[in-house]
DNA sequence: GTCTATAGACCGATAGAC
DNA sequence: GTCTATCGGTCTATAGAC
């Protein structure tokens, strides 16, 4: 997962563009034309299309995974689920415009149901979150609450709100639904 | 917006397709082999494939604001926020794979932008939920509240729940919400 | 790593018969 | 309301030069 300039360029593009026109509705020559090449410039980087939906996948979660690892180190148990909200919380209000929609993509969805590093992603951050119950509850709470966050931020209603009163909303949101 | 059985035959498959692939990745030849018709039929209620993503957006908005217009006519502010989020939630569960997809498709979400019945209903519904008060926060609240119903139905990690224990999850954290 | 050029399939959309 | 047939354009992907 150690990518290239050339191939971070063409995964960079990709993400911006499937997050304004979907995975299905963007073509390989949108992204050699969003970085100034030609599709065949592309295609040395990654074979087919799909490679670089996963390797686009596959980077925003890592993003997702620094949080999570981040928050693994801190010192108690509280520390961590605090830690893990508010970089979650971030993650979003940075790529408000971005993050709903590459997440809810039906393409990336289907991408993700069988990726092993994505489950054991979702697993850990469930554990921070509620610690080692791993029942229907449990799973359904911590669904809510990624799903609250990554939506939220591409709303209509908070297109006009800051980042700073976003943040804040999301957290004491947050807050509220793991007392 | 009153469809004909052929109209609505199409934005019927073309719903199940667009949660399946995104309206980008739905072509009209798979809408027509949805249906077991040829595109010249499928062309023939609808004159673009721009029609037919309105008119499903504007079929799945109009699920949405019955709901609000059942709300609207409870006897008091606090039973019409509660069937609120109890006709949101059936919604939600109801089409647990599709919902989500569809409502945070970049397309869709690019119709509704600048469509004003679609305005009018999430106004509708924060009034209902949170009052007179249009300030950003509420305007916060409701899109986090929207964002969570909608989002956690379509989870890798509420696929094997069932629907009642869904339903129950979700209702309990929108009324720990909006406490 | 980037280019030109091309192959073959599929795209949205239309014409006209039944 | 559905069909066959077709148009021009774009799609993913490849070959081969620089």
């Amino acid at each position: 997962m150690v990518l290239t300039a050339a191939q971070n360029r063409v995964v960079t593009a990709a993400l911006e563009l499937f997050a304004r026109h979907g995975v299905g509705g963007t073509s390989l020559q949108m992204i050699a034309d969003e970085i100034g090449v030609t599709k065949a410039a592309v295609y040395h980087q990654y074979n087919t299309k799909d490679e670089i939906v996963l390797a686009a996948a596959e980077t925003e979660l890592a993003r997702l995974e620094a949080v999570v690892e981040v928050a693994e180190r801190a010192p108690s148990a509280k520390a961590a689920r605090d830690a893990l909200v508010e970089g979650m919380v971030d993650l979003a209000v940075e790529g408000r415009r971005t993050v709903g929609s590459i997440l809810n993509d039906p393409v990336i969805v289907g991408f993700f149901e069988d990726h092993a590093p994505f489950r054991r992603v979702m697993t850990r951050l469930r554990t921070l979150l509620l610690g080692d119950d791993s029942g229907p509850e449990a799973r359904a709470q911590t669904a809510i609450l990624i799903a609250a966050i990554s939506g939220a931020v591409m709303h209509p209603f908070v297109a006009d709100l800051d980042d700073k009163l976003l943040r804040e909303q999301l957290l004491r949101m947050a807050r509220r639904l793991l007392s």
